[in-house]
DNA sequence: AAATATCATACGGTATACAATAGGTCAATA
DNA sequence: TATTGACCTATTGTATACCGTATGATATTT
């Protein structure tokens, strides 16, 4: 794995975490490589928004607050509701198909969810996210794409923050549902509206429980 | 100037023209510098869009499709036409009057239009791009002004492409003027459509050049 | 003449040595 | 005790040498 891809994965996991401070060294005695690669990953976060430069001595990882995080979902709504009326009115019936089988794929994941088993809600979050790129695909924009997905980097962070209770998770499949009926029948307003309404459901998922854990450190 | 900013403006104004091959060594050259600064800024080229990698022998400034332009401006249509809602409900008396100054440098700017000059055409640009960035401060969303900025790119490669003639130069005028006035009275919709109309004129008018100007290199 | 194999080299990838400098420490002074 | 200044060092910035490899030219074979 290059140096870029692991740590923007360690960040997105957690093993970096905010505010954790970063130098060329320590990187590159940890990854077992020169500064150079190191350099190389390290301008590639900076312009991910991901690391932050710290007072001329090396970088830190960016931490969000509630108020970024807020900001960051309303842009994604915003581009990926767009993209999802462009899919109803630019997919094949193969991009349907594709579309449909990642929905009765993540039905199937719902189905099967086992609460003590963290794997199980994982791959619902992997089904997930494939669900958005076949969608993303079929809207045929690729700048549109390329945006997107730097946008989403910061709600992966954030994904593990909800854990979808039952009721959160039908919900989340009746979107679902919803988007994948509009991208069939051509609606394409329909389908943006209701890909907005899944991502601003996530948005408020996440800042509550964000400010519930705030509660809890602070007592 | 440092690398970064020399490659990405000698590809702005064209000096870099598109299609060109890039090579570490005779960037490092032509700039004076060592390779190693010359692969920091090709990396962040890559991110930005402007360059992709030839390949594995160096890298190549893009060259943008009609479809890419459309595509690109229809996004920037999308998301600056989102926050200039944004401002409309988010602005300061302050913003007001830094985006009525702007507008009025701008109507100045037109009336003292000379074609024979054409320093007097790029300040005119100039002072639209200040317009642009006035309500983007405004909005007050600094992940969507990001975003934006990196959106806004390939648009300003593009704006010596089309010289307003003189009704256009009006029509845009009156545009400034309508935002002004939605943004003023916190018409947060009528800011956002009117923005977007802006954009869509620029987009058309643009791929009209290019068109034309295809049309005379088949001849 | 076409297809394949061989090889040289141009070029990016990596490591590393050296240079420049910001920031903190500590001592000297007011 | 507070403030200034000198110096040391941690850390980034830059140059460069070496390594690995894909590409394209050349030669060889059919």
């Amino acid at each position: 794995m290059n140096p870029y891809k692991y740590m923007k994965n360690a960040i997105i996991v957690g093993q970096y975490k905010p505010g954790t401070r970063l130098t060329e060294k320590a990187l590159a005695d940890e990854l077992q490589v020169s500064r150079t690669p190191i350099r190389e990953a390290i301008k590639q976060l900076e312009v991910d928004g991901l690391i932050t430069p710290y007072k001329k001595r090396g970088y830190v990882v960016k931490s969000f607050s509630i108020e970024d995080i807020r900001q960051i979902y309303n842009v994604r709504a915003l581009l990926e509701g767009y993209a999802t009326g462009e899919a109803a009115v630019m997919r094949t019936e193969e991009d349907l198909e594709r579309i449909a089988a990642k929905n009765t794929a993540y039905r199937q994941a719902i189905e099967a969810v086992d609460r003590e088993n963290i794997e199980t809600i994982q791959y619902i979050q992997q089904i997930n996210q494939q669900f958005h790129s076949e969608i993303l695909f079929a809207a045929r924009n690729d700048h549109l794409k390329a945006l997107i997905e730097r946008v989403v980097v910061v709600p992966i962070i954030f994904r593990s923050f909800y854990w979808y209770d039952e009721r959160q998770l039908m919900r989340s499949l009746q979107v679902h549902e919803t988007i994948l009926q509009a991208i069939r029948h051509r609606e394409s307003d329909r389908a943006r509206v209701a890909m907005q309404e899944h991502i601003y459901q996530g948005r408020d998922d996440v800042i509550e429980a964000l400010q519930k854990q705030n509660i809890l450190q602070d007592e």
